[in-house]
RNA sequence: UGGGGAUUGGUCUAGUGGUAGGACAACAGACUCUGGAUCUGUAAGCCGAGGUUCGAAUCCUCGAUCCCCAGCCA
């Protein structure tokens, strides 16, 4: 083959899931293929969600099948609605299609409690009255076997009629048991005689108290896609030896073989995605909500301002393999960058102010400067920015000392004001201490736009806010949540939050055009970043910015 | 002598017996009214040891390392 293209190589393989389901539609096993996404709704969607989510739509689409959404709700002590409507919200944002409807496994609680009469007539469950800790006992350990509980081989009327009972509430949580009948000794653990039924006596989101029992995520998730018809069923390899269980059920149950394959989740570098730290860090306000801009959740994301294509464009880049990965917190950044360069406005915002006094400008004079608004997208037209006397620069981009290959400002050196004019640094003022607190500028009227007159060179080009003629933001700068390069996941209680995750500047001068900012337009600073209106706490007097990702920087690494 | 999975540059990934390729990151340069974008180039890899073969990342053998499983979580 031959490489024109630089894509080719991410439009052109197959991975192995797609390798089996195309030989599984070569050889005519379906008419259709159906996948599903399920979540359970105890916590916010993130990106290793969103992966999973990209792989089961689009595999589906791509074959003219279709991708149930699927809550995983068999667990009422842990489940929400908020996080129901959240994940809806999400999904639509990132522009999944499910459908008119969602799926419940609990839509299924019937059926699965006929399937358990079912395994019981058949001889192969039965109601154990051990303790949780003697079930424990007696499943035996990773290298030792398991023996058999007493009740293993109580008669099926007798089973039947403690199962009904434990389902009219007559047992108290905790107390028996439904298991299935296998093999105690068997080197699988999920195989030693897996609880099928708990009792729970409280209440679900959706079936309210109708039941005191609710079946284990392993006797309902098999069976709900078997129901479903589901035909792929896509998880990841942490349920590689529950397989055997759930075709185990197939078998007995006699009902429709969905065909698990299992793929490695998605890591990213710089956080975690476990749904228990997640949660944990919101729950201790060590962030501020699901929807904190530094949180890898989707409404996080969508509040600092990630577009969902790139967040699309992410997914189709880590592709899909069963090896445990850590995928660089860069890449995710590239992609964000790639779709916001199209597609940003540009605009001027000063960060770190210091005041420029341009002692040969007209007093009371204010400009109207062109500026363009996207350089890389001619249709967007341009805006007038004003300019004036006294303006505001980033602090760095002074220098009295200058570090070699300093382009910007320094005392008796030229730098252009982004299409406004060239000046020229002829003093600065200090304070007691010793710090330039202001700068002394001379323009060249014949340089505005930015162009010189006679043709010289000027190298440096930095932007700026006029002093007057402006308005304020806070803007809010990110960082990775997590520090350490190093993540252990296992060791989850010694993660240690970075420091400097989140910084604040208050009062920065924006230009005036931003006065007017709206939440739905992603902004870049001009060689600061991309930023967007924080949708929850901008006030109409007070904007607040969020810094989706800053730009490239060769010069601030450079330094480094 | 528990069971299951995995191992290709720093990171992610392609490869299916015939020149180890791509992306991100890094580095160097060109260009530039964003030290942005864009373009060009550089460095960097098959877990190890044997074997089969004209030829092995790929097949075989043995070994190493890492991950998952002992919830009435999912």
């Amino acid at each position: 083959m031959n490489n024109t293209n630089k894509d080719d190589n991410l439009e052109n393989t197959e991975d192995f899931i797609r390798e089996i389901i195309s030989k599984d539609l070569l050889e005519g096993k379906y008419n259709q293929i159906i996948t599903r996404f399920p979540p359970e709704p105890n916590g916010y969607m993130h990106i290793g969600h969103a992966k999973s989510a990209f792989v089961n739509f689009s595999l589906a689409s791509e074959n003219n099948g279709k991708c149930n959404l699927r809550f995983d709700d068999t667990n009422p002590s842990k489940e929400e609605e908020e996080f129901i409507h959240a994940f809806e919200k999400d999904l639509k944002w990132l522009g999944f299609d499910y459908g008119h409807k969602a799926y419940y496994s609990s839509d299924y609680f019937n059926q699965l409690y006929s399937y358990a009469i079912k395994l019981i007539k058949l001889g192969l469950a039965y109601v154990c009255d051990l303790s949780q800790d003697e079930i424990r006992e007696y499943r035996g350990t990773l290298t030792s076997k398991g023996k058999n509980s007493p009740f293993r081989d109580r008669a099926v009327e007798e089973n039947l009629d403690l199962f009904d009972q434990m389902k009219k509430g007559r047992f108290e949580n905790g107390s028996r048991v439904l298991r299935a009948k296998i093999d105690m000794s068997s080197g699988n653990l999920n195989l030693r005689d897996p609880v099928i039924y708990r009792i729970m006596k409280i209440k679900h989101h959706r079936t309210d108290y109708k039941w005191c029992i609710y079946p284990t995520y392993d006797f309902a998730h098999g069976q709900s896609d078997s129901l479903e018809k589901i035909t792929h069923s896509i998880c990841t390899v942490e349920f590689e030896d529950h397989r055997p269980l759930y075709n185990w059920f197939i078998d007995k149950l006699d009902i429709y073989p969905s065909k698990q394959i299992e793929f490695a989740r998605l890591n990213l570098s710089g956080t975690v995605m476990s749904k228990r730290k997640l949660s944990e860090l919101v729950v201790s306000n060590k962030v501020n909500g699901w929807d904190d801009p530094r949180m890898p959740t989707i409404s996080g994301m969508r509040r600092r301002g990630y577009p969902s294509e790139a967040i699309l464009d992410f997914c189709k880049r880590t592709s899909i393999t069963k090896r445990k990965n850590v995928v660089d917190l860069s890449l995710l950044e590239h992609c964000v960058r790639e779709n916001l360069n199209k597609s940003a406005y540009r605009v001027m915002a000063v960060l770190n102010p210091i005041k420029v006094v341009i002692k040969n400008y007209p007093d009371d004079l204010v400009e109207e400067i062109d500026a363009l608004n996207n350089p890389e997208d001619l249709s967007a037209h341009s805006r007038k920015v004003p300019f004036s006397k006294e303006i505001y620069i980033e602090r760095d981009d002074f220098a009295e000392i200058p570090p070699p290959k300093f382009y910007r400002l320094t005392i008796g050196k030229e730098v252009r004001l982004r299409y406004a004019y060239i000046i020229k640094c002829v003093d600065v003022i200090k304070n007691e201490r010793g710090e330039v607190i202001e700068i002394h500028c001379e323009y060249d009227p014949n340089s505005r736009g930015g162009k010189s007159a006679d043709g010289r060179k000027v190298k440096g080009t930095i932007h700026w806010v006029s002093a007057l003629q402006s308005s304020t933001a806070e803007i809010r700068i990110y960082d990775k949540l997590i520090s350490e390069e190093v993540i252990d996941e296992n060791d989850i209680d010694n993660i240690q939050l970075n420091p400097n995750s989140i910084k604040v500047l208050k009062n920065c001068p924006i230009e005036i055009s931003l006065s007017k900012a709206s939440e739905e337009v992603h902004y870049q600073f001009e060689r600061l970043g991309y930023f967007i209106l924080d949708s929850k706490d901008t006030k109409l007097e007070h904007l607040v910015f969020n810094r989706t990702v800053s730009l490239r920087d060769s010069w601030n690494k450079q330094k480094t």
